[in-house]
DNA sequence: GTCTATACTACGATAGAC
DNA sequence: GTCTATCGTAGTATAGAC
């Protein structure tokens, strides 16, 4: 199929470059076709750039992240609640390890720095249901309700994950030589589930005494 | 002066379009010269590019940075350590959520995904020498030795701040309508305190009883 | 040192053949 | 639907005037 061709190869080249920097001659030859057919298809390179966000938020918005946040909603009793952020957080981060999240995640950051309609594409198609869903987890976790502390411990918490990605080069310079890959993600992983846990106990312990 | 006039323009045209994105024209007119004068100075716009780079690494290790960088390598004390980390952590959240530092963070955020020989300058002008600091001050403050646990946990500290910027749209998505941004930030940098103190007491409790 | 003029390449869009 | 051909624009680099 020459769209499906198209898109992947778009996601990765405007990952790469950036929807100005990428080219739609190179696109279209790296997918085996004219590159007319991208006007044909897309209406030209700005269609072409949308079509791939959607189609990145459909991947981001696997059976898998779709089964989570729906059973995060039925979620009532703090050690589950607690249970199931680590399980969120740790296979995202498996995910963003992954090198097949290479392309769609580097199309991600880029927009971050300037979003633009595709970033609200993305956010809406599964990015912005999942921290939700860690939202209320976390509020459930602690019995505290879903106010700014909540919302601003979720961006904590997300950080560590993210950053993975976000400042992958600067990551790999701090560990490079400190262990193996392996053990490295291993450790990484423990390390967030072992974060949860303390920070989650610290924000009950404040709501029981507040400064 | 038309070099430094035209390295700040480089820096906010590379940041938000990259290299290949950005145009040597544009830049040129925006600092009011002509394009051939960045042949002339930089060699053109790879040379550009790097001057860039450096003029960075340069802002980032301002005097205040150098001086906690300086007095981390001599605190031997867990408590100093520990107070250290945070002050270190919340005057860095400070430095992102400061509009001043837009322009070169877009240009750090986009090195990140695909590093390049600008990157490598930067890491080793500034941000490697904080980063080195942080994870010396985690060992003094819970007493392990300088192995890749610590690290781990230097990169899921480090995430919680660079997160403001390098998901700054997801930060912001997420928070908008939940406070006003004074207060948002206010209470980002209280969690972001709290948290160290939760996960190194964590570390120190997992030292006492390894699993 | 700085600017103008020019050479050459590559881009996106479009029209039209098949 | 897909391709080829072509147009106008914009890119970098270079040579040479001042």
């Amino acid at each position: 199929m020459v769209q499906a061709r198209l898109l992947d190869v778009a996601i990765r080249e405007f990952g790469a470059k950036g929807l100005e920097g990428a080219s739609t001659r190179e696109i279209a030859a790296a997918a085996g076709t004219a590159m007319s057919s991208i006007t044909y298809h897309y209406g030209g390179k700005d269609g072409l750039y949308l079509a791939a966000a959607e189609h990145i938020a459909g991947m981001m918005a696997d059976e898998r992240m779709v089964a989570a946040v729906e059973a995060a909603a039925r979620i009532e009793d703090p050690v589950e609640a607690r249970d199931a952020i680590k399980a969120m957080l740790v296979r995202f981060a498996d995910k963003l390890v992954d090198p097949a999240s290479d392309e769609w995640t580097l199309f991600i950051v880029r927009e971050q720095t300037r979003p633009t309609e595709a970033f609200a594409r993305i956010y809406q198609g599964g990015m912005g249901r999942m921290l939700e869903a860690l939202v209320r987890l976390v509020c459930v976790a602690t019995g505290r309700a879903d106010d700014a502390a909540s919302r601003v411990a979720v961006v904590t918490l997300a950080g560590q994950v993210l950053i993975l990605k976000a400042a992958r080069a600067m990551c790999r310079k701090l560990l490079d030589g400190h262990g193996e890959a392996d053990d490295l993600v291993a450790a990484l992983k423990g390390r967030i589930a072992a974060n949860v846990d303390a920070i989650l106990d610290r924000m009950i312990a404040e709501k029981r005494e507040p400064k």
